[in-house]
DNA sequence: TAGAATTACGGAGGACGTAAGAATA
DNA sequence: TATTCTTACGTCCTCCGTAATTCTA
């Protein structure tokens, strides 16, 4: 189970095919054949249907987790590289999109005002946010998802990083501004479950999230929306292909949609910034601005 | 930063030596400098203080991704080896002590009247009961621990796993009979931050969960009890070294020791069942009968 | 039958052990 | 000075590429 063994793996999953695998890591189709039989031979089982390519059932298990062990992997390295680093004043902030509404431009605008931190924003899933942070791609990353008031955010695996709540807020769902409900105070989503939505995973909240919170299933899509684009998402809420569920200010704030209040049930919506453990002097300014305990205004 | 040289560095670590680590290996001496020269090659960076031997900060930095790592490697072996495995009506049964007491008593109360799978109980840390469901030396887990009555007990990334609750109760703590606590109907958390504890992070509740729970200091102790003997626990507690925080049901069933609810904050506490995902027949009765939902009674 | 994976085989590099050499308590 | 780690070096084995072979859509 050499890691290296281990990226053929799923390059070849992901590409489907020992070739095309091949070239994209640089190796030979003879190498990631020898490869893939090396990892078969080794845990004693088939993994990769062959022609067409495609995981057995080991194969699958497998990849639950190959992907996040590299991930882990990558993260080690960078956690160490980060440790000789020398602090820089430019800054990479990843966040997830309504983060940056909720959080990243109120706290950009205090930044202007004082301190010489350059600061480059990256909008990204919540997943690649992560994966960034991690990684050392980006310095510090914002995260926003929805609980029960009291609860953390149920993030995955993240070593040994800290998360800081940085911003709650109440949870909405956008809506065509002739809607039946658009012109509702406030809605319960429990009673939304049988509505048709649009599963944005990237930019709203995940449908899935909802039948979790809700613990109820229905929230069924006939569109789904990939990508960090919340006018994007607006654009196809605003014509009626379904609802989605953002922070309030978010919702309030896109063109062509009504924003109505989830009033039950008692859900948060929340942004929470994750940064890896001893941040550099800089990124803990930039953690302190963000969190609004800064002197700096 | 293949696994080998991974493991190595783990167990020159634990050992503090390389040539004791390398005789536990089966390698040289040399194998182990050579490997641990290696993985510093590799990152750039010193891991490992010689003479006496000791990580360096980079090295305790790697340290905290490397077991997680290590096990995940494991968990994902012992995943696909499960796959092919002949189903067995031998089940172990891997444990928390005061999930014992709250449901696997019960439940093998159950088991003995209508069913043919035989139990082996193995009580455990909770760390050794995650272990051992990972990489598949147990079949199935349980684990205890406290949360705000809604929330699932915050797990560490358990990969492909399912957890399902099992069991919930009243918060106790246990004290001396001539404690002057003692005869209080219930006590508030928050009251006995200052108190004396003991630390019995494997058996009780840890203190570092006491603390977060109540989202405050204190919690000091003077004794720290490993191991998964809770009679131990309740001698050392009778004696007054300490109070200890447990389930109800099990802090009343101690022998010498007073038992007091917690009664707030609102606090449970809760077992919670883990298993592996797509359980055998044999493994999934005994989930089915732990949960009550079976039809043997 | 063509496209695609496997097998055979050889060379380069890596891994481990033996043994001699440095370093430190 | 004794113990412990490092370095040198030889051998064996693994890994990858080339090329011939087998498989299957």
């Amino acid at each position: 189970m050499d890691p290296h063994l281990l990226r053929t793996f799923v390059a070849v999953l992901d590409h489907r095919s020992f070739s095309t695998a091949a070239s994209a890591l640089g190796y030979t189709q003879s190498a990631v054949s020898q490869h893939i039989a090396a990892l078969e031979t080794d845990l004693g089982t088939r993994l990769v249907e062959r022609r067409p390519v495609a995981p057995t059932p080991a194969g699958a298990r497998l990849m639950e987790h190959v992907p996040a062990l590299l991930l882990r992997l990558d993260a080690a390295r960078a956690d160490i590289a980060r440790l000789n680093q020398v602090p820089t004043t430019r800054l990479a902030l990843a966040c997830s999109p309504a983060a940056l509404g909720t959080v990243v431009a109120r706290a950009l605008a205090r930044l202007r005002a004082g301190t010489r931190v350059d600061v480059e924003v990256r909008v990204l899933s919540r997943e690649a946010v992560i994966e960034d942070v991690l990684t050392a791609r980006a310095d510090l990353g914002l995260i926003d998802g929805i609980t029960a008031p009291s609860d953390p955010l149920p993030l995955p695996d993240l070593g040994p990083t800290t998360t800081l709540a940085a911003a709650e807020e109440p949870l909405a769902v956008i809506l065509p501004l002739d809607h039946p409900l658009a012109e509702r105070r406030s809605l319960r989503l429990p009673d939304l479950t049988q509505a048709q939505w649009i599963d944005a995973p990237d930019s709203a909240v995940p449908l899935e999230r909802l039948r979790t919170v809700c613990r109820a299933d229905g929230f069924t899509s006939r569109i789904r929306h990939r990508g960090t684009d919340l006018f994007g998402l607006a654009a196809l809420a605003a014509a009626g292909h379904g609802l989605a569920a953002l922070p309030l200010s978010s919702a309030t704030a896109l063109p062509a949609v009504a924003a109505v209040r989830i009033g039950a049930p008692r859900l948060i919506h929340r942004t929470e910034l994750v940064h890896p453990a001893n941040p550099t002097a800089p990124v803990r300014q930039l953690i302190d601005l963000i969190l609004g305990t800064s002197p700096i205004t």
